[in-house]
DNA sequence: ATCGTGACAAGGC
DNA sequence: AGCCTTGCCACGA
């Protein structure tokens, strides 16, 4: 449980990231430039990180770097979970990557306009 | 209040 | 084409 009302940033990287459609990812500087904060992409997988401990959970296993990488799987305790868990929405990963990444790829500024 | 860090991104060598 | 360095902004101690 956390204060009264958490970082905004945060709120809003969990709102964004909870839209996000399933069998869709995106990516950590998506999110960022959707939050007018282009500069802060790390900030959003930061944010990632805390996720966890948001409530209600963050569907975080749909958000990747920029390439497409799973570059957060070690976040969620296994690091085969993030991969199983995209594979059983439909995403195809190989070597840790999201497959036609660009395909998948879901752009946050859809629902920006909350 | 300051320092260090971080699930990234882009440019340079 | 691949590896390395710098930038950015917000959070935790």
């Amino acid at each position: 449980m956390k204060a009264n009302n958490e970082t905004n940033f945060f709120e809003w990287v969990y709102e964004i990231v909870r839209q996000i459609p399933e069998g869709r990812v995106t990516s950590y500087g998506a999110i960022a430039r959707a939050l007018g904060t282009a500069g802060s992409s790390r900030m959003v997988g930061y944010a990632m990180r805390a996720a966890h401990r948001a409530n209600p959970p963050i569907p975080a296993h749909r958000v990747v770097n920029r390439i497409g990488v799973l570059s957060g799987k070690m976040a969620f305790g296994s690091p085969s979970l993030m991969q199983q868990l995209l594979e059983n929405e439909g995403v195809e990963v190989v070597d840790d990557k999201v497959v036609n990444f660009s395909a998948v790829f879901w752009d946050p500024q859809e629902v920006i306009s909350l």
